[in-house]
DNA sequence: AGTCTTTTGAGAGTTACTGTCATTTGACAG
DNA sequence: CTGTCAAATGACAGTAACTCTCAAAAGACT
């Protein structure tokens, strides 16, 4: 699973993907399971704010949150999970999907891309900053990044993989989502060291404008 | 560091640096933790392939390699360390320098990938099948290849800035080696689960011709 | 043979997790 | 409003990967 649980099924696809994911059915319990989720991470993030994310142990978190260790470990499966994970990889997933299908590959990614982080821009750019900003200096989270089930690379080889309908991927596809999920990596990282400051969109293409030409000249 | 101890400093460039780091001085002393190094490893390597890796607990390892578990610790700072660390990235680096400033940086990678490649066939076949198996494998494992100190993606960031002659790389280095570094790790991998049989040139051209080509068509 | 340094082992402690079970709490029917 | 059921929680015990400290053992050199 790439993802916390989505509560309920995408129904159809929805206008703007990236946007849709944002309205639940919002059911009764769910209310409080979702305030302690967002409770146990800003008290998570707080602490690791004032003594950084290794000094800081899970126990700590739970008591700030007031919650038991054992709740800590239903809302999040590991520590580095408090930080890696995110809501986001379905709606980019049909984002990519939603392209047309003749348009270069590299293309889609760099439109959506660009899209996205402006959607988390307006609406969690601090804690965006934060987060990314924590992967960058943790050496554990950075290498959290590249487990598998989660990592860029896995959702950019998803996406090939059903744009060219079949069922296993080609070497190529994987060569291919390695390399967007790499170099994406990168460039929201250095966006975020830099607090969020610089232009995200020149980045972005920047980044593609490089892996476009082949790396000519380097 | 990125390596395990090299235990001379390299005195002068070698005519193969592949070959050079092979010879040591071969202090009197240091065969012994050489040979319990290697003693460690290969009980390791029989334990995980008859239970495991995640079966098989450090203390087991110490066991049936007939030291302490603190001695472990002292060879491997950790359990993945005992799988991932490896002695070429030194080779590696040097390798890379000595190439023409102004060929291509794919080119030279990907002719010293090759040569290195070729090389670690001829010497330790079976033990780097058996290695990149367990890392394609393990999640923890591949998480772990992406620690920030001792990547490939470090490795290339390094050779790319001292080639360069500066002391900061710039955002166009580091995307190029998060590139190149997430491209032939998938080679190797993927050459590892056909069990070594396919050819291993032939994979590296795919991967690089892919890059090259800005990934037209895809 | 004696001294000095490095390597080793023993043991105690920390922390991230896992699994189990009894208690609590919200959902819903009547 | 009450009783019933399922889901969420907390308390607790256990495992395993490390970390630190210190004393014993072993190689190096005189």
């Amino acid at each position: 699973m790439t993802t916390e649980q989505p509560t309920a099924a995408l129904p159809d696809a929805p206008t703007n993907p990236v946007q849709a994911l944002l309205e639940a059915p919002l059911s009764l319990r769910e209310r409080k399971k979702l305030k302690t989720r967002q409770t146990v991470r800003r008290e998570a993030y707080r602490l690791f704010a004032e003594q950084g994310y290794e000094n800081t142990t899970v126990e700590q978190i739970a008591a700030a949150a007031e919650v038991s260790p054992s709740t800590f470990f239903r809302y999040f499966a590991t520590k580095e999970d408090l930080v890696l994970t995110d809501e986001y990889d379905p709606a980019m997933i049909t984002a990519l999907l939603e392209r047309p299908t003749d348009e270069p590959f590299l293309q889609s990614c760099r439109a959506v891309m660009t899209g996205m982080i402006h959607h988390l821009l307006e609406h969690e750019r601090q804690e965006l900053v934060t987060r990314m900003r924590l992967v960058t200096e943790v050496p554990a989270l950075r290498a959290g990044l590249h487990r598998a089930d989660n990592s860029p690379q896995e959702l950019f080889l998803t996406v090939l993989t059903r744009r060219a309908g079949v069922e296993e991927p080609t070497y190529e596809m994987r060569v291919t989502a390695a390399a967007i999920g790499a170099v994406t990596t990168e460039a929201v990282l250095r966006w975020a060291t830099g607090g969020g400051q610089e232009d995200i969109a020149g980045l972005v293409d920047r980044t593609f404008a490089l892996l476009e030409s082949g790396f000519v000249g380097v």
